[in-house]
DNA sequence: TGGGTTTCAGAACGATCATTCTGATTAAAA
DNA sequence: TTTTAATCAGAATGATCGTTCTGAAACCCA
């Protein structure tokens, strides 16, 4: 997961990828197929990971203002630590590889549902799919190296 | 420029780029020296053809909130047209080739810059670098996929 | 301690990639 | 018309890709 979160699909050979995991071709094509579905379950495994640990706040019962703005607070400090110029592997996805795989797009487009569900109950059906834009901008500016405070004068200014 | 900014550049074959721009191998690498140089030439020419003709009623002397408008009113324009699909050719480059090519993250660097100083002129300074986040989350869910209609929902919520 | 299953490390394979090379063809300059 | 420079189509090259194959090693269960 993390060096598909890193390069991308595409850019993620087999060499690098049993060099990283620790186990060999044989039984990765054994297990997942092939290199898709090995980034299938990467992709699967981020959302339950990642997204759930950080995203969960926002969608607890009774969620509010704190929480959405305790959300933005975390992405913030995440593009501020070593992972944060991988941006979001979901939102890679979204760009490199859900315009060509139906799987993909429709697991990306199931990550901007889950965004605008949350918001829509935490801060109001209005603010939901703007709120969702903004954290698929974020998450594009930091993978690309924006500074994390240029990030947070458009998390102040875009709550 | 229409390959790259369809495909990206990895999935961009030379087979491919010869065929669309009907110059021959020897050609392409006569003018632009390799791949990677013929994908700056086609980000240069795409900013200047495409960013020009949206953005620059932003820049203009004078513009206000109904310029901002009218910018978001085509963006979702493109959104809804056949080239919807391929999102922005900057903010591809943003997520699958910044992060690996200091020429490229300047440029896209450079365009996120463009856009704030825009925004900052015509809708003010606190809220320049939110619209700029909320494009390049827009564009992101143009290439997955997203329904032009529900981005225009998120604008809404946005502006 | 044995027998069967799984996973290992790495070679082998065919395909595709970016890049370079090679005459043939075109087009402008003299 | 002759010469020179540029570009053509396409083959050759070396590297890398994903995928498959091959014995050897490791592990589980009886």
């Amino acid at each position: 997961m993390t060096l598909f979160w890193a390069k991308g699909f595409g850019a993620a050979s087999l060499e690098e990828l049993t060099a990283v995991s620790g186990a060999a071709r044989y039984g990765l094509y054994a297990r997942f197929g092939d290199k898709r579905g090995l980034y299938l379950a990467a992709l699967a495994h981020y959302e339950q990971v990642i997204v759930n640990r950080l995203f969960s706040g926002v969608e607890a019962a009774g969620a509010g203002a704190r929480q959405v703005r305790g959300y933005f607070d975390s992405l913030l400090a995440m593009a501020a630590s070593p992972q944060g110029a991988w941006g979001c592997m979901l939102v890679n996805a979204a760009v490199e590889t859900a315009p060509f795989d139906d799987a993909v797009a429709q697991i990306t487009g199931a990550y901007r549902e889950r965004l605008r569900q949350g918001f829509a109950r935490a801060a109001g059906a209005g603010r939901a799919d703007a709120l969702a834009a903004l954290v698929f901008g974020l998450q594009v500016q930091a993978r690309a190296g924006t500074a994390p405070e240029v990030l947070a004068v458009a998390v102040a200014g875009g709550l």
